[in-house]
DNA sequence: ACCACTTATGCTCCGATGTAGCATAAGTGG
DNA sequence: CCACTTATGCTACATCGGAGCATAAGTGGT
């Protein structure tokens, strides 16, 4: 009985704007998959591991980074040997944009996820299947309606934007993404729709939105994404990209103001379309002091 | 470059609440170690294999399971031989106590954590050591003062419980525990109080608690270590014993009620040395609905 | 029986916070 | 000059969270 042989992999899941859509860097395709390396004897840590992998396969340098989970099942890939994927979630800004790789954007791989305007990928094409497989085993229907309803924000329950991970859960275990083993050959219009990824990654991808949409909520993650100079403006469409839905505007600018978080550099962006902004730039100092207090964001506005 | 042969071992923080007191499980003694044990082939998954590890040392059976950090620091110990060490927190009753292993007290093991009514350690022992660390190194004293008044709550800062692993991290790198390298040696009275663990166990524990602390702000999951029926004043013991700090009653009964997370079983305990109480009965459905919205603990009593 | 003390429970006041909407400012392109 | 866009200021109102007062119903002691 002696431990068995494994090697360690690390996973990164980067995150960007590129405009108004938020994106992953992924390498390859297709189907895409994350950027990825072993544990080498050389590395000290699994975050420096994962920083270099990425700046060697990418040619991208990472500020914030934050490990994800940790994944070992054996079912993982067909391959009898194990490997640990550990999985990190960095944030950057796509400037100086001379890597490799591609950003690609969440909601392409995950549409039904947007729900800032169209919400018709979720109603005609998703939940459609979702309830059919909830009614598909009569033994289990009122169990699996439930989970649903909770998970999709159906029958008056809320949408919650951070079940993320949850609902990719759902729709894997209904065979309804091509990934699942259940999903083997189905045809293209038995599926949601939305693009595949190499292995599990997109499972990784579900993980990484899911814990940055939680983040948002109580730390003041998103100007990670932002340029150095910024308006409110796009402060507020980077949230609700990231969000997937709309926030009440006015409510959104005291709430940042009141906490302190950003101040003004005396400049204004004339190109906003509309009446010029004044630009903003966050204010570091605060990561210091809201170790735990972090920021708020308005709860949605409902349409 | 080839990948690196490295072997892996789940390592487990197993709380319950015993009378009053919040404790872990450790093996061994002194100094006292976690539940842990390598990943072998035949576990199907790093859940299943941390599972049958607690069982087989301990005997005890756990419920509640959710992975915590995944830690592989070349310097973790003396060794050239990387282990891979994937932690995991779990919730227990101490019921049917037949196992091997002790609970022990997570404040004797960090004692400074525990603000319910006694401060003197922090204040007398480990306050003026942090301050002084802060003020030795005359180039960063004002950067160190302002991490310490954050994560320790000086200077009119609050204290916040749920940085447990912040103050840890900064006690080891002052060298105030003896864990920490640059303690090597030192005597008792030139180190903060509280047991020490093997290896790094204690910064393990560290995070554990600050995910416990930082869960049930937001999850029912403090009644993953109640008995099936207790009373209002029970439960909030346990959230006082956990969070570290005192709570107004009646808030939180408040708050309890109207979120509808427990319901009268029409028993009494008339055993509470006052006026009987009610026994409540935690409301599993809630479990489904409420996985967001979450328990909401009314903050703390100022004294 | 009465008293001091303990825990349980009900209720109110008030300030902070969050939600929603109205109104105005200052640009753009026809 | 007008219609339209985005930015920004402000207010009314509901809800939530924090703190305290008051009462209920047990205990043990004299």
């Amino acid at each position: 009985m002696t431990a068995e042989v494994i090697s360690a992999e690390l996973l990164a899941v980067v995150v960007a704007m590129v405009g108004d859509e938020p994106c992953v860097l992924t390498l390859g395709d297709p189907p895409p998959r994350l950027p990825a390396g072993p544990l080498l004897p050389g590395h000290r840590s699994l975050q420096a591991a994962t920083r270099r992998w990425v700046e060697e396969q990418t040619g991208r340098r990472l500020g914030y980074l934050e490990q994800l989970y940790t994944f070992a099942d054996l079912d993982r890939d067909g391959s009898p040997a194990r490997t640990i994927s550990i999985s990190y979630l960095g944030l950057t800004t796509p400037n100086a944009d001379t890597g490799f790789g591609a950003w690609r954007g969440w909601y392409s791989l995950l549409p039904w996820e947007d729900t800032r305007t169209d919400t018709s990928v979720l109603t005609d094409r998703v939940t459609p299947q979702v309830r059919a497989w909830a009614d598909q085993q009569p033994s289990l229907a009122s169990e699996r309606r439930q989970r649903c309803a909770i998970t999709f924000g159906l029958d008056g329950n809320p949408w919650q934007p951070d079940l993320v991970l949850q609902r990719y859960e759902l729709l894997y275990e209904a065979g309804l993404v091509p990934e699942s083993p259940s999903a083997w050959r189905r045809p293209d219009d038995e599926v949601v729709p939305g693009d595949r990824m190499v292995g599990d990654h997109r499972r990784v991808l579900a993980t990484g939105l899911a814990r940055l949409r939680a983040k948002i909520q109580y730390r003041p993650v998103v100007f990670e994404l932002m340029s150095p100079e910024f308006t409110l403006g796009q402060l507020q469409d980077c949230v609700e990209a990231l969000a997937g839905r709309a926030v009440h505007t006015q409510n959104f600018r005291r709430l940042i103001e009141q906490q302190a978080l950003v101040e003004d550099t005396g400049q204004v962006d004339a190109e906003t379309g509309g009446r010029p902004a004044r630009l903003y730039r966050f204010r570091r100092e605060v990561l210091q002091v809201r170790q735990a207090a972090g920021t708020k964001l308005p709860t949605i506005r409902s349409r």
